[in-house]
DNA sequence: TATTTAACTAATGTCGACAATATAGACCTG
DNA sequence: CAGGTCTATATTGTCGACATTAGTTAAATA
């Protein structure tokens, strides 16, 4: 669990911060519209604040401006999280290959040991450890890539509205053991230094996930 | 040439616009800071638009932001170069699979009338239109994937940047034909429906062209 | 002289007020 | 009554001033 704590500096920060939160879990419902006199009374800050903030969360696709109309979050569709696990898809199967290019002996070695912590946890039957754990793992492979554009639009942009669509649609359920089982897969070819396997396991990992969670929502 | 042609609304809009001209052009240098003062007397505008329009530019990546320090330019550097490919790459691909999948007869047809049109163009050595040329085919494909997170990473992100590199490192050089053949290719999959050869030849035809841009480099 | 500390300066962060714009509703007109 | 225009109002866009922070220079002490 070594995940980056990013730390609000200024105001702004953690209003961003406090905003994206309450968006992401469903605080405040998606579609909704921000307005900014309101959101200002309601944290307490002036409306540059919020304002600065809304143009963040709108760099994270989390909401969508329109000149002299306003921001509004993003509504959650099924088009939209095929289209968000298309991108995933592509930039973490590159990330994979660039994470069996250029993480060192070490890193690859810390990150066999916490699949195997996790797999403790797994046995166990503590799911609650699932989505951490899968967050991790993720988190790990692209910062692996060592490559700042991957590591950006991953970790600060799609990610969050990952955790949107999972939180909200309720996404806790099972695959736990089979994902598990491709997690195993892909760390095996990043030791190999297999670019070419680690990039295929990591796709279809992906793609099996999504259409895991397509699955469940057209069983509702 | 049917590149959107995104226009201002608000004075933050216009702003925007004119510094990333300014910037890709490097009219304003490379790694330079950026000062809110300063630019907000330079474009006559007040600090508080200054700020939104630097806002946007770390969006693309264009420059970096430090709290309560302010904002400088990215540098270029190879590794920077290399690491822009290798997104381009990932996306670009996965664009070129879903545009195969998505776009539709009429829209294929357009785009070989438009490789018709540069080919007649580049065959009387008019080079002049190759780089036009060139970010129209990669623009129609990007779009054709039908995939907002795709078009709107590259379209207002990365392409700014790629062409920031390619101006100041003066990247007008040939590898026209080869290149226009390759784009052939392309289209020629995509007209087939064949998403496994789009994304591999569209994989490749960036990787070849990261290769020529480095090679250039290594020789300066 | 080297080092630490303390003021000073210049930049960014934040705020409240004003200007410009879009939306809704009333009103007019065919 | 349908359609369009015009006004009213609420929201966003913009501005200048103030607060706060980082970096620098100068002073003081060991």
């Amino acid at each position: 669990m070594l995940v980056k704590s990013e730390q609000a500096i200024t105001n702004a920060d953690r209003t961003f911060f406090q905003l994206r939160k309450d968006i992401v879990e469903g605080i405040i419902p998606a579609g909704s519209k921000l307005s900014e006199m309101e959101l200002s009374t309601k944290y307490e800050v002036s409306r540059a604040v919020i304002r600065e903030a809304i143009n963040r969360l709108a760099t994270c696709h989390l909401v969508e401006r329109k000149a002299n109309v306003g921001a509004r979050i993003v509504a959650l569709s099924p088009e939209g999280l095929v289209q968000l696990y298309q991108v995933r898809e592509a930039l973490e199967g590159m990330a994979a290959r660039l994470a069996a290019r250029h993480m060192s002996d070490k890193e690859i070695a810390d990150m066999q040991a916490l699949l195997d912590s996790h797999f403790d946890k797994v046995k166990d039957g503590q799911s609650y450890y699932q989505e951490a754990g899968d967050v991790d793992f993720h988190y790990r492979i692209v910062t692996g890539s060592k490559n700042d554009h991957l590591i950006s639009v991953l970790v600060d942009g799609l990610y969050h509205l990952v955790r949107m669509y999972r939180v909200q649609l309720g996404m806790a359920g099972p695959r736990v053991s089979t994902a598990f089982d491709e997690h195993r897969h892909i760390v095996n070819a990043i030791a190999n230094r297999d670019e070419e396997l680690a990039e295929m396991l990591m796709r279809r990992h992906i793609l099996y996930s999504k259409n895991n969670i397509e699955k469940k929502l057209n069983h509702d």
